[in-house]
RNA sequence: UGGGGAAUAGUGUAACGGUAGCACAACAGACUCUGACUCUGUUUGUCUAGGUUCGAAUCCUAGUUCCCCAGCCA
């Protein structure tokens, strides 16, 4: 049957775990329960997609490609006050860089409106739905409260004839929004909220991004997501913790409609990641208030933004992979992410040099107008990865921050009479640093060792430090986008109201006149680099030629600036 | 006694009555033409109190703490 069924892409299956969840998938084959395993990654076309949502993808695609079965993408389309093409369009896309693939398996809920309408009727018919006319205001103080039983609507004994009635012409769209709802007759007394005669369908006259105008009503979530479950076929509902106490009525319309299935509902802590807030409404309200520049912005935890960012989706799903699934809420430290990051792009990504806030050398003894190339490495570990040729001058930029003119104890890059590195070049040593009126530093005056070429003199001298540098007149100027995290607190207020307020100020910082080796002046939009000793970074889609644009993914671990920080903490 | 869930190193997650393990983080060291990577080693844990058992993270009892639910959202 999943012989036509191209399923998921294979990273899937290699980076599998176990966990509960697959248990049950594994116990319920072995015990012949079921055929084959049948998921589905839900998505209401609401948003973007964010890494909360990877947890979920990888789990179902996962579970389908583990074990042999298949996983839909459906959307959760019911609520077109909400949902937008735009959306669907994006989901798609991110769910496939992801590294998955739904195949033929594409399926909306509003595919399901006329079924749906249907089993409404069926439930009418043996008397366990009903039209209540109540307002909102009277349902909302009848339904009771935690603890208080509700009382049941006036309207709930009509009889069937004249639900069947009221039913139609809500659906003909007889009555305004709001006027009446469709309930399930269940139990207002019950301990469980949502069987207290859950709404079914409610009136809305609102444009459908798939079914246009022709319908008046909409299901709810409730009424439709397990029964699209069992039309399709699906053997495990995966979904996150909050829906536990919705399972008894998901079972209540499996249990009392037709439905060509048996589908069974289960349920996983979401994601929660330190520094981060994953809830749409907290994403929505940062698009919409300006506080970044889309859902792309590469601060933001959605996939477009992680893409944009430069992290490669097998780093996503290696963090997926680590972070486990079970039942007990938990928030991953973002660090565990940061090391799913560097370890991906560690192995990828060619090794360039780029001088992030430059400083001028001068090598006062090396001939002016000469120009030498130099051979360097791509990668340090993958010698396939071939080399490229820097260009050697008198006059370079080196990082501002491998000067100190006093260094401290435990700095050893270059100082005034200290020999270091220049990486794949020369040893060179600081003669002379030159100041402007303010007494900042502007340049330095070195001497170099022509013996040393390469990068190791003769007579086996060592050097304490190995420095990145660029070529004055043949580096290329760039814009360098550095970002942290988007919240100050790592356990950021998710305050609808005044979540703003714990807004990281320096979660962009902008660096204008970065200078990079040549060979980076033919980067391509998305082409992920280590700029060395400093970190991983990719070229921003807003990148042109002539004004390069990169953003920097995540830093390389840095344990001498940790050093610095923890001795200025301990004063 | 409203209903439903969950508690294992700093964090996340295994162990399904039989030596509490793994990863990240942290710390110490080795290596190094990236203070990166890699390698070696170290520290830290079963929510509490009882009980059953030769033996309990696991089973039982009673507590404690945390999370979710009162949308015509999903």
């Amino acid at each position: 049957m999943a012989s036509d069924d191209k399923a998921v892409g294979s990273p899937a299956a290699a980076e599998a775990g176990r966990d509960f969840i697959r248990d049950i998938v594994a116990d319920d084959l072995q015990a012949g329960k079921i055929g084959a395993v049948v998921t589905r990654f839900p998505p209401e076309p609401n948003g973007y997609l964010h890494i909360g949502h990877a947890k979920s993808i990888c789990l179902n695609f996962g579970i389908a490609e583990e074990f042999g079965g298949r996983c839909h993408l459906r959307f959760d389309d019911t609520n077109p006050a909400k949902e937008e093409q735009e959306y669907i369009d994006a989901i798609e896309r991110d769910v496939r860089w992801l590294g998955f693939d739904w195949g033929k398996h594409l399926y909306f809920a509003s595919d399901y409106f006329d079924r749906l309408y249907g089993w409404a009727v069926d439930l009418i018919k043996a008397g366990k739905a009903y039209v209540d006319d109540q307002t909102h205001e009277q349902m909302r103080v009848n339904r009771g409260t935690l603890t208080e039983p509700g009382k049941n609507s006036p309207f709930r004994d009509r009889p069937v004839a004249e639900n069947l009635d009221l039913f139609a012409r809500m659906k003909a769209g007889e009555f305004p929004n709001g006027a009446r709802v469709l309930r399930a007759k269940i139990d207002m007394a019950s301990g469980n909220i949502n069987l207290r005669d859950p709404v079914l369908y409610r009136i809305l006259h609102a444009h459908h991004p798939r079914t246009a105008d022709t319908w008046k009503i909409y299901p709810s979530y409730d009424f439709a997501h397990g029964q699209s479950d069992a039309i399709e076929g699906i053997t495990h509902s995966i979904c996150t913790l909050e829906f536990e106490d919705h399972r008894p009525l998901y079972d209540w319309f499996i249990q009392n409609l037709s439905v060509p299935s048996q589908p069974h509902q289960y349920e996983f802590a979401r994601l929660n990641i330190t520094y981060t807030l994953l809830s749409k409404r907290i994403l929505t309200g940062l698009v919409r208030g300006g506080h970044v520049s889309g859902w792309d912005d590469p601060r933001m935890p959605t996939i477009a933004g992680l893409r944009r960012r430069g992290v490669p989706p097998e780093a996503i799903r290696d963090f997926i992979k680590r972070v486990g699934v079970a039942k007990a809420n938990s928030q991953v430290d973002v660090t565990m992410f940061d090391f799913s990051i560097r370890e991906a792009l560690n192995r990828s990504a060619k090794r360039r040099m780029a001088v992030l806030r430059p400083l001028k050398v001068v090598i006062e003894n090396y001939p002016e107008g000469q120009v030498e190339e130099i051979d360097a490495a791509n990668h340090p570990d993958d010698e396939a990865a071939g080399s490229r040729k820097l260009k050697f001058g008198r006059e370079l930029y080196i990082e501002r921050d491998d000067f100190m003119e006093v260094p401290e104890k435990k700095f050893f890059r270059m100082a005034p009479g200290r020999e270091v590195r220049l990486r794949y070049a020369y040893f060179v040593t600081c003669k002379e640093v030159l100041k402007n009126d303010k007494g900042e530093v502007v340049e330095l005056r070195c001497s170099y060792d022509p013996a040393s070429k390469g990068g190791n003199s003769p007579d086996g001298r060592k050097v304490k430090a190995t420095i990145h540098w660029v070529s004055a007149a043949h580096a290329v100027p760039a814009e360098l986008r550095l970002y942290n995290p988007l919240f100050s607190d790592p356990n950021p207020s998710a305050d609808p109201e005044t979540f703003a307020t714990g807004i990281n100020p320096q979660s962009l910082e902008v660096l204008s006149d970065a200078r990079l080796e040549p060979a980076l002046g033919e980067a391509e939009e998305g082409e992920a680099v280590q700029f060395e000793r400093q970190g991983y970074f990719v070229v921003d889609r807003d990148s042109v030629p002539g004004r390069l644009v990169f953003n920097r993914t995540i830093g390389l671990r840095d344990t001498y600036a940790k050093d610095v920080a923890k001795e200025k903490a301990g004063q």
